[in-house]
DNA sequence: GGGCGGGTCAGCCGATCGGATGACCCGCCC
DNA sequence: GGGCGGGTCATCCGATCGGCTGACCCGCCC
């Protein structure tokens, strides 16, 4: 009988160990061929470019340059045969999960994950299908249920000064808006986040890695 | 000539990915044997007693149980021969590095670090010489010169309730200690901060991971 | 052409915060 | 036995915040 094409995977980590890892398991995996790999966004789409993988296998944290979000909307973004992204990273916040799924990820997987399971999304990823680690499911569904309500972007203007320290009035100036309209911000983004001060906004922010 | 006695590393870390790395790393390195692997700080702890390990790496944050630091201050503080700990782990944040250092690490390397400096550093914590990667050892320089007040327990407990967005009389009734005494407090920790107000607390508890 | 989300602005007021200053107690170490 | 760090408490006051209510404009979509 004649075997199938190998899923060609191209990897992209900063961490040297966590490549390492990856190369190390996914050479023993059947019907997985790793075809190159990344330490940065960079380097990843360019790799991508030349090699034309099936998977990119995608850290959301990348040291310098761009991120792993951005790099993956350039790689579902490019004209022609462009390939699927698997997002394997070490959090399962919502704000990560769901930029990733905008940025055009077909699956998101954890670290942690056992291999078996980081193999099957592999080839559940290669022929397009999703592919969620279990806490990453679990989340976007308590997410479907009931919605965090995003912030907007003006909101998060005002969440970034906020958490530089500033007073009211100082947003005002830094943004070129009135001290009535941070107010009025600050309002609907304490609704949002669940709380009533200042502090414990930026505590919810950091902990959901709202800001950069 | 004869082999001098390998190193006997003891791997632990939760995130499968991660130990896979090690270990294919690690089996290609000359003089360096790994005899055990944990996925938290309970197991490690365990292992550490049954195969007495030369050197354990260690990553700080393990999902579930207690974490590195804990693990680390128990296997060095062990009655009889205990293990050289080397920490291995993402971030090269101030506060991690002393409370690994305080807890008795020989070493800290960083996981984006190259796999020959990570040769070294365990031949080198193995001899109980202190190993350090480039950044930390930065860092820890910029410290000696500059140095970060640490904040004491009081206060920390002061900032966690902070962090819940708590308004000065409420984080004394959680405390029970006087609203004055909150105040003091505050203005201790915005001083060591080098913030002034509590939004700014927060945010650089939350950055320089204060916080739990 | 009306509804709606997002952004902007206003005034009022009580509650709270931040700054300054001074004080007491206790454990520890030289 | 004195100094010192850490924790506790107090008073006073101006500045700021948070809550409330209401409003206008613009772009978009049905």
């Amino acid at each position: 009988m004649t075997a199938p094409d190998p899923v060609r995977i191209l990897v992209c980590d900063d961490h040297i160990v966590v490549r390492a890892g990856l190369l190390a398991l996914l050479d023993s995996a059947p019907g997985i061929e790793v075809v190159g790999e990344a330490g940065t966004g960079e380097e990843a789409l360019a790799l991508a470019a030349k090699l034309t993988p099936d998977v990119v296998l995608m850290d959301l944290q990348l040291g310098e340059g761009i991120d792993g979000v951005e790099t993956t909307r350039r790689l579902t973004a490019a004209p022609g045969t462009t390939p699927h992204v698997l997002v394997l990273t070490t959090y399962d916040t919502d704000a990560d999960i769901t930029r990733a799924i905008e940025a055009g990820a077909t699956g998101y997987l954890l670290k942690a994950e056992r291999p078996e399971e980081l193999f099957a999304a592999i080839h559940a990823a290669a022929q397009g299908r999703t592919a969620l680690s279990g806490p990453v499911a679990s989340r976007v569904m308590a997410n479907m249920r009931s919605p965090r309500p995003s912030l907007t972007d003006r909101e998060r203007d005002i969440l970034a000064q906020l958490a530089r320290g500033l007073g009211n009035r100082e947003i005002a100036r830094a943004l070129f808006i009135s001290e009535a309209t941070v107010k009025t911000h600050l309002r609907r983004i304490y609704d949002k986040l669940g709380v009533d001060t200042r502090a414990g906004a930026v505590a919810v922010a950091k902990e959901q890695r709202l800001l950069p």
